[in-house]
DNA sequence: ACTGTTGTTATTGGATCCAAAGTAAAGACT
DNA sequence: AGTCTTTACTTTGGATCCAATAACAACAGT
C-alpha cells in the first residue's frame, strides 16, 4: 500500500462514491490507467480492492461495473451498521476504550464524564442541550456514532470490520443532519450515560436505534442518503 | 477471478485457515509463488485480498505475516459473527427468504414450516429430537448458522456482508460441535419457530444467543476455535 | 428475414523486467 | 566494546510484453 497505490485507491474510490463515475457504467482497467496515468498493475490491485469493498461488481471479461445500489441495499446497509454500531457500544460500556484510541478521544472522554458528574447530561431543560453538544462536539458519542470507536475496536482486535467502513451510506453526511436534531442530541446523551455506566445491553440498543434515525424518521432527514 | 486465480486464493486461504503456515510467520511472494509453481503477480493479487479479508498482516518491507489471533480476537470475532447472525435471522423473519436462496434451500424450509405445522417442533418429548434434527440436517436454520442465508442476504443485497465470512473461526467445526448438543437443538427450533411467525425481534435474540453459544459454555466445546 | 457460425477485436490474466525502498550486516570511529 | 554509518542485498511496487478468452460483428445458409 504505497503512497502512490493509496492515493490511487482512495482517488478511485472517492470519484465512485461522489458520483463522478455512474452507477452501472463501466470502469475498463485500460482507460482508468490511462486517465490516473499509471500502468495496469496498480489499477488491478485496486479494482480488486474496491470489488472486496462492494463498490465495484466484476463484469465478466468487460471489466467492472459501478455497484448499483437499491433502496434495499441502502436499508439493509443501514442496518448493517447500526447492529455493529451496536456492539461497537456495548463492548466499550463493558470493556471500556481500547488503547489504539487516541488521547484525544480520551480527552472528550473525560469532558464527558465531568459533564455528566456536574449534572449537566440529561438536564430537561431543553436551553441545556445545545451548550451540551458545543461540548460534546468531537466527544465519544459522535465518535462512536461516526464509526470512529467501531474502527479502533477493529484495529485493535485486527478484525475486519471494514463492513461498517465500506458500506456505501457516507456516514459524516448523516452524522451532520443528525447533529441538528435534537432527538440525535438526546440519543447521544442517552448513549453516553449508559455507557459511562457500563450498562453494555442499553448502550447497544440505544446506539441501534440512533443508527436507525434515518429510516425511522425520514422525514427529518435534509439531503437524505448519498 | 479465473480458475487458476481462484485456485490459488482458495488455496492458500485453506493452508492459513488450517494453520499449515503458522501464525506470525512470513510470508514472500516469492516464495508462495515458487511453491505454487505461478508467477509473483497473482501471488499478490492474491495477498491483497486475503490482507482484507484479514488472513493476513502487512509486515512493512519484510512481506506479509500470518495474522496472529488473540483470545480477544477470538471473542470479538463471534461476537460480531453473532450480531451479524441475529440481523440475518431478524431479516428473514421480516422479509422472507431472499430470492437468491437455491431451490434445495426452500425445499428445506419448507419441510421445517410442515414439521411444525404438524407439531413435530418444540415437542418436549426429548426422543423426538434427534428425528426432528435428522429432518433438520441442511434446514434453514443450520443455514442461517452456517452463514448461508446471511452470504445469501448479503449477495442479494450485493454488500459486502464478507465479515462474517472472513473471520477466522471455521463455522462449520463449530457447528459440526453443536449439533451434537441437544441446546442447540432446542435453539434450532426455536428460532425456526420465530422465523416461520415473522416474529423477528425474537428471532435475533435467540439467534445471537444460539451464536454465543462458544462463549457461554465454553466446556461444551470439542476441539473448540479453530 | 432470421439464425448459426466463424473470424476479428477488445480486454483481462499472467510473466518478466526494472526501479525503489527498506533491512540487515559489516566495518569504522569514538 | 558499543554505536553510528555505509554498503550490499532482499523484497516489494510498477511497467511492459505476451497469451488466452470472451464478446461482437459480419457473413452465409436456411
Amino acid at each position: 500500500m504505497n503512497d502512490n497505490d493509496k492515493s490511487l485507491l482512495s482517488r478511485l474510490r472517492k470519484l465512485i462514491r461522489e458520483g463522478h463515475y455512474s452507477p452501472g457504467e463501466r470502469l475498463g482497467e485500460e482507460a482508468v490507467a490511462e486517465r490516473f496515468e499509471v500502468s495496469r498493475t496498480p489499477v488491478r490491485l485496486a479494482f480488486r480492492t474496491l470489488e472486496q469493498e462492494g463498490l465495484l461488481q466484476r463484469a465478466g471479461k468487460r471489466g467492472f461495473m459501478v455497484r448499483e445500489f437499491t433502496e434495499s441495499d441502502v436499508h439493509c446497509a443501514v442496518e448493517v451498521r447500526s447492529v455493529l454500531e451496536g456492539l461497537a457500544a456495548r463492548l466499550l460500556a463493558e470493556q471500556g476504550m481500547p488503547a489504539s484510541v487516541g488521547e484525544e478521544l480520551k480527552h472528550w472522554i473525560q469532558t464527558g464524564r465531568d459533564l455528566l458528574e456536574k449534572g449537566y447530561l440529561l438536564e430537561t431543560d431543553i436551553n441545556h442541550w445545545s451548550e451540551i453538544n458545543s461540548h460534546f462536539h468531537g466527544t465519544i458519542i459522535h465518535a462512536i456514532g461516526s464509526g470512529v470507536v467501531a474502527d479502533a475496536i477493529a484495529r485493535n482486535n485486527h478484525l475486519p470490520f471494514a463492513a461498517a467502513d465500506s458500506i456505501i451510506i457516507d456516514g459524516d453526511n448523516l452524522t451532520r443532519e443528525f447533529k441538528k436534531l435534537q432527538l440525535a442530541q438526546f440519543h447521544h446523551e442517552l448513549i453516553f450515560q449508559a455507557v459511562s455506566r457500563g450498562e453494555g445491553a442499553r448502550a447497544e440498543m440505544l446506539m441501534r436505534e440512533h443508527a436507525l434515525i434515518g429510516l425511522r424518521y425520514p422525514e427529518l432527514l435534509g439531503s437524505g442518503y448519498s
